[in-house]
DNA sequence: AGCACGATTAACT
DNA sequence: GTTAATCGTGCTC
């Protein structure tokens, strides 16, 4: 049931790496004394201060700070007046990056998930970054926690992972206003959800 | 101090 | 396909 908690080293490498490889990893969250988790089926790589689609291209301010410190802490930030959005940082201390996790397959804690996300279909709870956070009961509370503490609140374990025949790729989404190449460059990674394993399935 | 905008979502026409 | 919701952040004055 418990697999293994993801190391630091897992996230101390190249973004692009880390957020292919996040694919089916399981994202889990101790909410209550309950645990929630679910299949990571979607991220995105933002990759320094370069790239002028990441928050670090204003470089190291009180938002981003995260970022700029250790990998596999959690970098969560609110957007659009209404949503929280859950990054993993990667890279070195020091060099400012992250992976966006924009989708899950929930698979534990479904009536928990069901009381935050009233009125909406089972397979709409977490196929968003807004929503998955919503779904977890997360926010900026939970910025900058260790993701590799399996007796924090917001961790990640290892899972079965996804073939590379299976991964899609693509440029991120979300960022129209930002200058070529970044706009098309393609730094997101997505799968299919498992028929079977969840109940995001339409 | 003021302003434009956003790594989104849900509810419209 | 279009648009309102809603406020922290970073930039300009």
């Amino acid at each position: 049931m418990c697999s293994p908690c993801l190391l630091q080293s897992f996230f101390a490498r190249p973004t692009l790496e880390v957020a292919r490889g996040l694919l089916g990893m399981r994202l889990v969250r101790s909410l209550n004394g309950a645990r929630l988790s679910g299949w990571i089926v979607e991220t995105e790589a933002y990759i320094g201060e370069t790239d002028l689609a990441c928050h670090a291209r204003a470089g190291k301010t009180p938002r981003t700070a995260v970022m700029y410190g250790p990998p596999g802490r959690a970098y969560i930030y609110f957007t659009y007046g209404m949503h929280w959005l859950l990054n993993a940082v990667t890279e070195a201390e020091g060099f400012p990056a992250a992976v966006l996790l924009r989708a899950i397959q929930s698979v534990e804690g479904l009536e928990e998930m069901s009381a935050r996300r009233a009125g909406v279909p089972p397979a709409r709870w977490t196929d968003g970054p807004g929503k998955l956070c919503r779904a977890l009961g997360l926010d900026g509370q939970q910025n900058g926690i260790n993701l590799c503490d399996p007796s924090g609140e917001l961790y990640i374990e290892a899972g079965p992972g996804v073939p590379d025949n299976e991964v899609l790729i693509g440029p991120r989404v979300g960022i129209q206003s930002t200058p070529e190449p970044w706009r098309s460059t393609p730094w997101r990674f997505r799968t299919q959800i498992r028929p079977g394993c969840g109940i995001n399935e339409d």
